[in-house]
DNA sequence: CTCAATGCAAAGTATTTGCAACCGA
DNA sequence: TCGGTTGCAAATACTTTGCATTGAG
């Protein structure tokens, strides 16, 4: 076991390479930023990438988009849709339901066990459930 | 009672004086494309445009834009927001579920009460739920 | 007649892509 | 070295806006 397991780089590289994915330099940058403190995390490809730019690294909002991408599609995020303007990506990868806090623009988990159906519909003849997206909208009262 | 009473071009004229909108002639096309028959519709701005396209009559991609704007700020309509890419409106107003096929980006009612809920989260402390967005994704099986 | 509604083109915003330079295995 | 990655700029997709013109009340 290596001496920095636990460590938000450590953390990083791992997640990666759970994925399969190279750990370049941007990656894992991104990585840390995501996961690095163990805590689940919403962002937009802005969002992360004015986060990156704090980190000193050199990162290009484009490759932001990409390597969100790349790890949607291997799994490790998942992407939600709530406003239509633009796309956020969560790092919990479990189904689970989400508030959306309109006055901001927020996104948060909503507590875990929180939503349960009583009921859901059969889908219609040759289709199948793929996932079903909940989304909590809550205003300011 | 108007002789033309239950003809889609009076319904779409009542629609609007419902709520208040101004009957002009694109908006009249646009409504009678959209509840002319008395069925639920979902549209994208796009697919409307083209319909509109289709009766002759001049309308532009912006003012269906800003048509399907105004008619859901007046009420007459909900956006939905499944995909990022686009928007959809839908003439039914009331509160309900969607089936989105993630193969073709069609977008249809699911089955009226086909969603209970047996648990909602409280809403966090200072806010309240505005509403509550399902989105059952299919897939062909 | 007056002010809201429209058409068109230009501007925006969010995201993807093409391609040369780069770098990790 | 080699192929996957990155950066940048240009391209794309969707939607909104500015402004002169039109039209409903």
């Amino acid at each position: 076991m290596d001496e920095r397991a636990g460590t938000p780089a450590w953390r990083a590289a791992n997640w990666l390479a759970s994925a399969g994915l190279r750990p370049t330099r941007q990656r894992l940058v991104l990585a840390e930023l995501l996961i690095g403190d163990g805590n689940d995390r919403h962002v937009t490809a802005e969002s992360l990438y004015e986060a990156a730019c704090g980190t000193g690294t050199n990162v290009s909002l484009a490759t932001v988009y990409n390597t969100l991408r790349s790890f949607t599609v291997a799994g490790l995020l998942t992407e939600i849709t709530v406003d239509g303007t633009r796309s956020y990506f969560d790092t919990d990868v479990s189904d689970h339901a989400h508030f959306y806090w309109e006055d901001d623009g927020r996104l948060t988990d909503a507590p875990l066990g929180a939503v349960q159906f009583e009921r859901l519909p059969d889908p219609p003849e040759g289709a199948e459930i793929a996932k079903v997206d909940v989304v909590i909208r809550l205003r300011r009262s």
